[in-house]
DNA sequence: AATTAAAACAACAGCATCATGATGCTACGT
DNA sequence: ACGTAGCATCATGATGCTGTTGTTTTAATT
């Protein structure tokens, strides 16, 4: 149970989150994903070693750059079903406001 | 993406996330989720009120109870696809781990 | 009305996390 | 060997979250 928890959050980081988008893809180098993010570079690399250790994405040098890819793709299906969920329970909520109205 | 983070941020805590498990057979009150989880009376009615918030429970009260449920069980095949996710993770992390020794 | 049990609220201390700016470190080209 | 680009790390300040204690509300019971 804690482990599942310190998995979630993982993807609890708006920044975080954007950083794994921008790989979604194909493999981006650092520099790249700074680029396409708008992040600062440490911010990046901050993140993709979070991302890395936690078994999301792939380090791999090559020559001086330094590329990242997203290893077990299904983690976007997560992505998708959490956003899914969200929006249920958002509609929820308002149909439990409706009722009281 | 800012929205989907905060989704996640819900489900990243591990008490958080033994109270929404104390959930999973059915609606309780919430002196019967502390006796489940074994967490102070304090803790879990903030817990369920974040729960609630984020549209993930209901809040039902019956009588001097109240009572809270699971609205859409569907957000266990959340947790049980993130802990599937997590464990291949952690074997690529061993694998990558053995890939250096 | 007073009492009691259940649940929510408030204030506080402690802790973790995040973003930034600066600095270090590698690998490559000259 | 030197300079540079790419990436990682460090130290710091700021912010937010968690859990506890103590108090307050709500509802039922006598």
């Amino acid at each position: 149970m804690d482990a599942l928890a310190e998995y979630f959050k993982v993807f609890s980081e708006p920044n975080r989150l954007s950083v794994l988008d921008a790989l979604r893809a194909g493999p981006l180098n650092v520099t790249a994903v700074v680029e396409k993010t708008g992040h600062s570079q440490a911010l990046v690399s901050k993140h993709l070693k979070l991302l890395t250790i936690a078994g999301v994405v792939r380090r791999r040098p090559e020559g001086s750059l330094v590329f990242y890819e997203v290893i077990d793709k299904s983690v976007f299906k997560l992505l998708a079903r959490a956003e899914k969920l969200m929006l249920t329970a958002k509609r929820q909520q308002l149909d439990a406001l409706a009722a009281i109205l």
